[in-house]
RNA sequence: GGCCCUAUCGUCCAGCCUGGCUCAGGACAUCGCCCUCUCAAGGCGGAAACACGGGUUCAAAUCCCGUUAGGGUCACCA
C-alpha cells in the first residue's frame, strides 16, 4: 500500500506556521515512503474563508518548498481538492448516514440551543446537544425538511459504547460515548463540517496516514465512529504535539509571528525555517554533531515514532543562530542573488525603489555575509555605501576615546594619508594607516574607531578598509574631511 | 469543571521501549577567556535539568501507581 499523507488547512487568514510544521511532517513521511502528499483546502467556513488566504497558503508551501503531487492548483486523480468543490460528495454521504439511521436531521434553533447551553452551564452539566430531535419519526423528519425547515444533520452516538483511538505516538486511547457530543455533520448552509468532510474526503482521496495536530485528538473518536458508520477501515492517526508560545500556550499571533509571510518579509532562508521546524519535532542527530539539515538529511532521518511529544516553545532566538548558519552556508554569490531576489519581491519601499545592482550587492556580500543573521539586514549593514553623506554624531566618536580636537587631527591626518592615492589598497594602506597611529601616539583601535565612525556613521560595522575600497577613495577622503570639519567644530572637552 | 494529552538544563533535542556503561549528553541563549581595527564568525572553558511522592528491584531519569504542574478540547470554526 503505497502511503498518501495529505495538509488540510483552511484559508481563513495568513498562512500559519503549525501549517508548515505539520506540513514538513506530512511531507518527509510521505517522500520518505515513497507516497504521495496531497494539499486539500478546508473551506467549508463560507463565512471566514477567503481565495487570497488560499492563494497565500499555496505561496508559502512553494516559498517552502513543501510540494505537493496533488492540490487545488494542480489537480490530480482525487479532484476536486477544494471541498467547496465537493459538495455533491458531502450530500452523497450524509444521505448514506441518514438512511442507516446514523445519523439524524435536527430542526433545533440556535435560541433553543442557545437557551439549552446556558441551562446546562447553570446546572454545571456537561455541554453538549440534549437529543432532542433523535427521537423524531422518519415521516415527522422528512415531512419537515420538504416543508422547507431548517436543519442541521448530525450524528448519532449511541451513548452505551466507548471508542479506542489507536494513535501510534501515544498508544491506545479510550474515550466513553458519554463524552461524546452528537456532532453537527452537516451545517443549515448545507456545507459540511470538518468531522465529516475530513473522514469523506480522506476516504475518497485514499488517505492512509492522518499526521495532524494534538488538538484534534478529542475530536478523533468521531472520526473513528464515522468510519465504522460508512464501513471504511480507518487510517493510521498520528497526533503532533502543538507548537507553543513562551508561556506554553498554543502558539498564537498576540504572542508570536505566526505568519508564514512575516518569516520570509523577515528575511529568514526557507531552508533555515525547515530545518529549525524539523528541530522543533525530533532529533535528527542522534545526540552527537551538527544540527544544520537540508532536505535530504531530514528525510533520511526522519521516523514517526522519533517524534517527541512535548509541545515545543518556538524560540526564535535559535531560529535566528539557524538563518545565519544557512546563510554563512550559501555560495556568496548565491547569497547575493538571494538578497537581491528578497529587496525586490519582499523587501521594504524605499529599499525596494532605490535597489542595488546585483554586481555590487555580489561585492558586499564578502563583507556582510557572516554577520548577518536575516536577509533584512542588509540595509542596516550597508546603508554608509548607499548614502551621499553620513550622519555624524559626538555619541559615535565616543568610542574612539580621544577628545574631539585630537581626533580631528587624527582624521585629517589619515585623509591626507590617504589622498594621494586613486583608490583604497586594504592590504598597503592598513599597514600604513598603523603606522600612523604610532607616529601620532594613538591607539591602533582609537584609530580605525575614529576612521569608521567618519565612515559609516557608526561604530559597529563590516570590515573598514574593504569598506572604503568599495567606497573608493575620493569619497572616503571626503568622508573624512567631513569629519574632521565636524568634530573641529566639537565642543572640544567632550570625551 | 468533565474528558484527553504531556512532563530531562531558561529554550530545543538525546538518553527511557531493551533498568546498571550517566553525580545525565548535544545545540541555542547566557557568562568568562583567546583571536581581533569595530561588529560578527571561529576556538576554548564555565554555570545550568531528570516536577514531587510512593512502590518494584541488588540497582530507576529509565518500569508501575499516585500527586502536582502545563497544555488541548468541550461551536451550524477548522
Amino acid at each position: 500500500m503505497t502511503v498518501r499523507v495529505r495538509i488540510a488547512p483552511s484559508p481563513t487568514g495568513d498562512p500559519h506556521v503549525g501549517t508548515a510544521y505539520v506540513g514538513l511532517f506530512n511531507w518527509l513521511y510521505a517522500k520518505k515512503h515513497g507516497g504521495q502528499f496531497l494539499l486539500r483546502i478546508e473551506d467549508t467556513d463560507q463565512v471566514r474563508s477567503t481565495p487570497e488566504s488560499e492563494r497565500s497558503i499555496m505561496r508559502a508551501m512553494k516559498w517552502l518548498d513543501l510540494a505537493y503531487d496533488e492540490g487545488p492548483d494542480i489537480g490530480g486523480p482525487c479532484g476536486p481538492y477544494r471541498q467547496s468543490e465537493r459538495t455533491e460528495h458531502y450530500r452523497k454521504h450524509t444521505q448514506l448516514l441518514l438512511d442507516k439511521g446514523a445519523a439524524y436531521r435536527c430542526f433545533c434553533t440556535d435560541e433553543r440551543l442557545g437557551l439549552m447551553r446556558e441551562r446546562q452551564k447553570a446546572a454545571k452539566l456537561p455541554p453538549g446537544y440534549d437529543g432532542l430531535c433523535r427521537s423524531l419519526s422518519k415521516e415527522e423528519s422528512d415531512r419537515r425538511a420538504a416543508a422547507g425547515e431548517k436543519f442541521v444533520v448530525r450524528m448519532k452516538i449511541d451513548k452505551s459504547g466507548k471508542t479506542i483511538v489507536k494513535d501510534v505516538l501515544r498508544g491506545d486511547i479510550e474515550f466513553s460515548h458519554v463524552e461524546i457530543d452528537d456532532q453537527v455533520l452537516m451545517k443549515s448552509d448545507h456545507f459540511p463540517t470538518y468531522h465529516l468532510a475530513n473522514v469523506v474526503d480522506d476516504r475518497l482521496m485514499g488517505i492512509t496516514h492522518v499526521l495532524r495536530a494534538e488538538e484534534w485528538i478529542s475530536s478523533t473518536p468521531k472520526h473513528v465512529l464515522l468510519y465504522e458508520a460508512f464501513g471504511w477501515p480507518a487510517p493510521v492517526f498520528c497526533h503532533l504535539p502543538l507548537l507553543r508560545n513562551a508561556d506554553r500556550t498554543k502558539i498564537s499571533k498576540r504572542k508570536n509571528p505566526t505568519s508564514l509571510d512575516w518569516y520570509r518579509a523577515q528575511g529568514y532562508l526557507p531552508e533555515a525555517l525547515i530545518n529549525f521546524l524539523a528541530l522543533m519535532g525530533f532529533a535528527p542527530a542522534e545526540g552527537e554533531g551538527s544540527e544544520i539539515f537540508d532536505r535530504a538529511q531530514l528525510m533520511a532521518r526522519f521516523d514517526l515514532d522519533k517524534i517527541s511529544l512535548g509541545g515545543p516553545v518556538f524560540d526564535l532566538t535559535k531560529l535566528e543562530w539557524l538563518n545565519g548558519e544557512w546563510i554563512r552556508r550559501l555560495p556568496a554569490d548565491v547569497l547575493a542573488e538571494r538578497i537581491v531576489a528578497w529587496i525586490a519581491n519582499d523587501g521594504p519601499a524605499e529599499l525596494r525603489a532605490s535597489a542595488p545592482p546585483l554586481d555590487f550587492v555580489k561585492k558586499v556580500v564578502p563583507l556582510i555575509q557572516e554577520r548577518m543573521k536575516k536577509l533584512s539586514e542588509w540595509d542596516e549593514w550597508t546603508d554608509y555605501f548607499f548614502k551621499e553623506s553620513v550622519v555624524l554624531t559626538k555619541e559615535a566618536f565616543r568610542r574612539a576615546k580621544l577628545p574631539p580636537p585630537q581626533l580631528a587631527a587624527v582624521v585629517t591626518a589619515c585623509a591626507d594619508l590617504l589622498a594621494p592615492h586613486g583608490e583604497i589598497v586594504p592590504t598597503r594602506d592598513e599597514p600604513a594607516l598603523r603606522e600612523l597611529a604610532g607616529k601620532l601616539g594613538v591607539k591602533v583601535g582609537d584609530l580605525f574607531m575614529a576612521l569608521r565612525v567618519a565612515i559609516t556613521g557608526k561604530s559597529a560595522t563590516p570590515p573598514l578598509l574593504e569598506s572604503m575600497a568599495l567606497l573608493g577613495a575620493a569619497k572616503s577622503v571626503a568622508r573624512l574631511r567631513a569629519a574632521a570639519k565636524f568634530l573641529a567644530e566639537s565642543d572640544p572637552g567632550e570625551l
